[in-house]
DNA sequence: TTTCCCGGCCTTTTT
DNA sequence: GGCCGGGAAA
């Protein structure tokens, strides 16, 4: 029993109190940076070690794939032993795993198929054509996000209650309808996934017997992002006896827009039995000033559960603030400032620069470019997302499931093989008519004679295409059939005939696909699938697409900047950290100003912006900012008044630059043309290149004064920047 | 049927 | 400034 002393090293006391508290429901209240995820890692050692529990009595589940690898990994580090067979995954991923095993009693075919949001998207979209329903009173994204905010609520079409609305109605209607084309494809979208594998226990007691039964444990992260129905699907899988460990952080809830209830968290203290709480208050990361000033702030927000962060190290850096005069200076002065970070010895990669839209990044990178800083961003296009990827995966669907009306859909003309829009109508009316899918249809029209000429040709050459590759994947592993789809479907084809280099990377990510697929049968790349050859793999492969599209960390290990926006830097730390674009309208963005509760969800998404600091935070914003191609006065923004001012110090601007008269007028001349040179000048405009006899190329930075005497700013590479007369400079735009 | 151009739109994102 | 969708032209 000494090693279980030993999970207990290193802890301050209330880490030790969370992890050796004996069995019962607990709810820790973890703050940034306090050890969260290592005190849920040994909590499940000691359960195992200290408790007696088994490897297969424990339950964890996480919002991200990652974060539920990483738990696994750090898992199987301390306790030295392989734990493939715990159940450690997101909601998404466990409730997969249910509907897999008990498909029948889930009332789904063997063979269902994962959507994800942009499928759901499409299929919503030829929703609305097929029955005639006006998108403008009905928006595609409203809809979809209709039917996903009911499904998180729980609610099936037939529970939401309408109050006679008209609009409401519809909407009903059209989630009905969704459904219904959902549940004749055999697909599956993300919240049904949770809705119906919680349907699935509720509605067969002897399988949710037996899987009370079955967990001694359940573990929950980040359980402030919980929504209702993960809420009631925890509920209902522990019956509020199998205790449950749940971790979470009621000031770093930021995704109440996507359903997350912020209020689970209380709840759950209230709703559980005997719920103990502990708090982590200890953090590791930050200097005090940086924790000071992050508490400060968030002391503006009401009704929290309490809780101050506190660090026994050291005091460090004032907090840097720095007003540019407009969005290209601003992001000159983070790049200068990278630079001579760098040079005292950070790496690059230790950096981030965090923003509140990815709109924003644009400006940075190009001054990240100009001055030589290799940059990486966060997030961006997923590679499972991509267009010519997601046409690759829908003929596989299409392998598998010639029903799915989605992917048919979506691949009949691509690369154009000569089907309209004009002869899918067709198919979709007749399937509309019959209730029968797209697939059928289409051999039904081809052989009745309803269709005629060059179609009917096209189509049978289509469904000829599908069956023979069908037939030929018979005796190819997986990784084979998708390279023989590639190729015999036309996609590589079409791609290499792109012009640019779009055509070429497209091309390269088909070859990637085909290498995915590899590595997916050779390693175990994720638990409970045995990765068998061809088409069984192939359904594995497409669910592993799904759930795990964002799986896309190449060049990690290159020593980069790193931006990326303040919601994905949740998670994440860096020694120094750069905050653009604090302004009111921008952050808070203008969005969630006016309700209350939006803002001071604004405000925690600053708060988790300053705590990822370690060392060093700045913090940035400009007066003058192109927005929407519009140029717009822009004000500090209040969350810089409500940090205390002992924390931070205002940089001076260097090199004395003089304040240009155009900022602080609004000169209609500046903010549609930039300056008029007059008759035989050039035009030119804030941010434009333009190249100098001498000095080379650079970017307008700034603008002043009128016709011959006008003068500019110049920032040029390597020479720095320089005012020019107009008159006199011979500047030529780029 | 396909391609190109124009106008309107614009927060955040994981599964 | 860039993306998407719709409509017109080829």
């Amino acid at each position: 029993m000494d090693d279980v002393t030993a999970i207990l090293d290193q802890m301050n006391p209330a880490q030790r109190e969370a992890v050796s508290a004996p069995q019962g429901n607990m709810l820790v209240l973890a703050g940034a940076g306090s050890g969260k995820t290592r005190v849920l890692v040994h909590r499940i050692a000691w359960l195992m070690q200290a408790e007696g529990l088994s490897p297969y009595a424990v339950l964890a589940v996480t919002f991200t794939n990652k974060a539920a690898r990483e738990m696994r990994t750090r898992l199987e580090a301390l306790l030295g032993i392989s734990l493939r067979h715990v159940w450690v995954g997101t909601f998404h991923s466990i409730a997969h795993r249910l509907l897999r095993t008990h498909w029948q009693d889930a009332r789904l075919p063997q063979h269902f198929q994962i959507i994800d949001s942009d499928d759901q998207l499409r299929l919503i979209k030829r929703l609305l054509k097929d029955y005639n329903i006006d998108d403008e009173r009905y928006p595609p994204r409203q809809v979809q996000s209709f039917i996903s905010g009911c499904k998180e609520e729980g609610l099936r079409p037939h529970q939401v209650d309408a109050h006679g609305d008209a609009y409401l109605s519809q909407m009903v209607e059209l989630y009905e309808r969704y459904q219904l084309t959902c549940e004749r494809g055999g697909l599956v979208d993300f919240g049904e996934l949770l809705l119906r594998s919680l349907e699935l226990l509720r509605d067969n007691p002897a399988l949710l017997a037996h899987y009370q039964e079955r967990f001694g444990h359940v573990l929950v992260d980040e359980f402030q992002d919980t929504n209702t129905l993960q809420y009631a699907w925890l509920k209902l899988l522990t019956g509020m006896r199998t205790p449950m460990t749940v971790v979470g952080d009621d000031d770093q809830s930021i995704y109440g827009w996507r359903g997350a209830r912020i209020e689970n968290i209380r709840r759950f203290e209230n709703e559980f039995p005997d719920t103990k709480l502990v708090r982590l208050e200890q953090n590791y990361r930050s200097t005090s000033v940086i924790l000071d000033a992050a508490n400060a702030l968030i002391r503006y927000n009401a009704d929290r559960m309490g809780k101050e962060l506190w660090t026994a190290g050291d005091h460090g850096e004032q907090i840097s603030v720095y007003g540019g005069f407009n969005d290209l200076d601003e992001a000159r002065y983070i790049v200068d400032t990278i630079r001579e970070r760098v040079a005292e010895g950070f790496n690059r990669r230790e950096i981030a620069i965090l923003y509140r839209s990815n709109a924003q990044s644009r400006v940075i990178e190009e001054t990240l470019i100009r001055q030589g800083v290799p940059y990486r961003i966060y997030g961006g296009q997923r590679f499972y997302e991509r267009l010519e990827i997601k046409n690759a995966l829908a003929y596989l669907r299409l392998l598998l499931n010639r029903d799915d009306d989605a992917s048919l859909e979506r691949v009949i003309n691509v690369p154009a093989r000569g089907i309209g829009t004009r002869t899918v109508e067709t198919l979709r009316n007749r399937a509309r008519q019959t209730g029968e899918s797209l697939w059928q249809s289409l051999h039904d029209a081809t052989s009745d004679g309803s269709l005629r000429g060059r179609a009917v040709t096209s189509l049978k050459a289509f469904a000829d295409l599908i069956e023979q590759l069908d037939n030929e994947a018979a005796g190819l592993s997986l990784h084979e059939i998708i390279d023989r789809v590639n190729e015999r479907t036309g996609l590589v084809e079409h791609h290499r005939n792109e012009k640019g280099e779009k055509g070429q990377a497209r091309v390269e990510n088909l070859e990637e696909l085909v290498t995915a697929a590899k590595a997916f049968t050779q390693g175990e790349a994720f638990e409970g699938v045995e990765a068998g050859e061809g088409m069984a793999a192939l359904e594995a492969f497409l669910a592993e697409a799904a759930l795990n599209a964002g799986d896309h960390e190449a060049d990690e290990f290159e020593d980069c900047v790193q931006l990326m926006t303040l919601h994905s830097a949740k998670g994440l730390e860096f020694p120094v950290v750069f905050m653009a674009g604090v302004e009111e309208g921008l952050f808070p963005h203008k969005m969630s100003m006016e309700e209350p509760g939006r803002l001071e969800e604004e405000r925690r998404l600053c708060y988790v912006g300053m705590t990822r600091a370690m060392k060093k935070l700045y913090l940035t914003h400009a007066e003058l900012r192109r927005l929407h191609g519009k140029e717009t006065f822009q004000r500090p923004s209040r969350f810089l008044r409500e940090i205390p001012e002992n924390f931070m110090e205002e940089v001076r601007l260097r090199g004395q630059i003089s304040r240009p008269v155009t900022t602080s007028r609004p000169s209609p001349g500046l903010q549609q043309n930039g300056v008029e040179g007059g008759a035989d000048l050039p035009s030119l405009s804030l941010g434009q290149r333009v190249s100098h006899p001498i000095f080379g190329e650079g970017v307008i930075l700034n603008a002043e004064g009128e016709g011959e005497r006008a003068r500019v700013q110049v920032s040029f590479e390597g020479e720095g920047d320089k005012w020019l007369v107009l008159g006199f400079a011979k500047l030529t735009p780029l």
